[in-house]
DNA sequence: ATCACATATTGTAAGGTTAACATGGCGACA
DNA sequence: TGTCGCCATGTTAACCTTACAATATGTGAT
């Protein structure tokens, strides 16, 4: 493989004059510039990305932390981060936490130490106070589906109160009344927004909050499943069921037809997220859309204009939920 | 940042001794490498593994190329893979090739580029004669869910013929004798390999291939649907239907609850795959499974034998399929 | 015409690590 | 005591960018 220091023999200039014509940052004649330009071509020149990462301080790699590579929703997020990116040229190296602080700390600690120029990360394991300590080292990092006040400008995140209070409204709307609620756990902020989001709908339409049809779920199917059957179980009265995630809603419906309902006659249920495989479960899930696709390409973006300098990008730091009406709830 | 410089004259020996201790794959001497150590610990010495990269041409990092990033096959697969490399300090480069000849060729190169010490790849769109050049390169490149016959060795695939087999029989034994199919694209190799296994089981069962009831799909949801379709306005006896992945499995049986159909009294379905969801899908889908989660831990481990010459693993090239009994198949 | 100075262009060298090759020292054996 | 050979260690080239240095070219004043 050809060098630059062939090249610069060849074209009879210095080292520091090719370089300048590779990433033409600086004023070169044209006459040098040219001469340059044959004496690549004519020796298939191709710079070595290693040699130019460790010279310019800059790897060209974004390190990526989801909590899990299968899923429906780390997959929307990769996908978005990962075309913006490539298209940049730049390069994803992907690892996972697994929802857990200490292999969240270690994917982090991976990530860095591979000298990625940033960091676009998904954590549900580790601490504010850690990570507003992180965000203090020499790589930058950004934060999806997340918000952290001190760090707003970092974040890339959903709107979770307007989308619960969607969801309590979609059903509001189709005559529900009595309504349960299965959040995600209380200390994530997502599950505690939603919350306040379906409790709003609530109020604004004269409807009061009954906390016996509130069960704090786990994000899973188990959740779901757990919830229903504690209603169940209690004997209470309610025509419609929100799950704060599709998973949940999932294990929920399943769990309601092993027990004799039929879907969704006997019981309405509202998912969030609208993963893919919520238009495939039966009766097809009406839910909450949450953008991430999208939300991956603007932490790319943001990525670009902050870290590769890519200055005419706009970013919106805020996501907004939408409605997807499907099969699962009934008009009353 | 402390170098391997500052190292070396701290503890009074060259660049290469020291360099020897943080490999230590030559012999030095207890004395020196004990200062050496004691030097390191001292300047609190970290090696830049880009100059480790540009010195040694090897960048630690594997790239991947998936045709799509979300999707429950292609997340098993890279979780798979993730998760074995990770654990032995090597990367990860994921990108994306959609199933197109084009972008998988881009792709590919792209992962060349930037170094990868090698590739693991999973191709739809290529030809086996470029692929086979390709393989002469200087990257190594193995290869998924796939066999070419000239590259077995690099191969990681699974037994397509028997996974079919299994299928059929699954249904025979249950009494089916009339079986719809739909398979996937007829150029893709698993697609055939499924077939044949279906009618080997059929002939052993005495019974005959029904060309009325095959139908060769796209291995989405849309192919399930249309080759139901299919069946029912030629209105062709049957009572199975056997899908040769599981999303055409799932969309035949939402095109068949649209129609009136009872599942899985009125008609049996099977999949293939074990994809996430099929166990979410109501009846919940009785499939073949397809170890993609173990199959991505070896094709790593086959990286790591032969391009990191971690000497004493065992390499499985083909996978065995099994059934899964789940409620989607009803008892004639 | 000459000089000083500004500006445009090009050159030099450092920076981190590995590996091939080179050197030096010491013991063994004749 | 000479020499062969081996073990431990040293030297150097390899990659590209960028801060700084140096040189060339042009401009305006005297």
């Amino acid at each position: 493989m050809a060098t630059i220091y062939e090249v610069s023999s060849l074209a009879g200039v210095s080292l520091a004059t090719v370089s300048r014509v590779i990433n033409n940052n600086t004023r070169v004649s044209d006459k040098t510039r040219k001469k340059v330009e044959e004496a690549m071509s004519e020796l298939g020149y191709r710079p070595n990305s290693i040699a130019q990462s460790l010279a310019s301080n800059r790897t060209n790699s974004v390190g990526i932390l989801v909590s899990e590579l299968h899923g429906p929703f780390f997959g929307q997020m990769m996908a978005g981060i990962e075309s913006e990116l490539r298209a940049a040229g730049k390069h994803v190296i992907i690892t996972t936490g697994h929802s857990e602080e200490d292999r969240e700390k270690e994917g982090i600690d991976f990530l860095i130490s591979r000298n990625c120029d940033a960091l676009i990360v998904h954590l549900e394991g580790l601490t504010d106070e850690y990570i507003i300590n992180l965000s203090k080292g020499s790589t930058p990092i950004y934060f999806m589906s997340k918000i952290i006040p001190e760090l707003e400008e970092n974040c890339i995140y959903l709107d979770n109160e307007l989308g619960g209070y969607l969801a309590a409204k979609a059903l509001i709307d189709k005559g529900h009344t009595q309504i349960a609620y299965i959040s995600g756990p209380k200390f994530k902020p997502d599950s505690k927004d939603r919350l306040i989001g379906h409790k709003r709908a609530l109020s604004e339409h004269n409807l009061a909050f009954n906390d016996e049809l509130y069960f704090e779920g786990d994000f899973k199917e188990t959740g779901g499943k757990a919830g229903l059957k504690q209603f169940l179980t209690k004997k209470l009265a309610f025509t419609a069921l929100v799950c704060a995630n599709d998973e949940m809603a999932s294990g929920a419906m399943t769990y309601a037809r092993e027990h004799g309902f039929a879907l969704p006659q006997d019981l309405s249920i509202i998912g969030f997220d609208n993963i893919i495989f919520s238009r495939h479960i039966y009766p097809k899930l009406t839910t909450i859309d949450n953008p991430v696709y999208d939300m991956g390409h603007m932490a790319a973006k943001l990525v670009l204009k902050n870290v590769y300098q890519q200055k005419n990008l706009t970013i919106n730091h805020s996501f907004e939920p939408a409605l997807i009406n499907r099969d699962s709830i009934a008009q009353l």
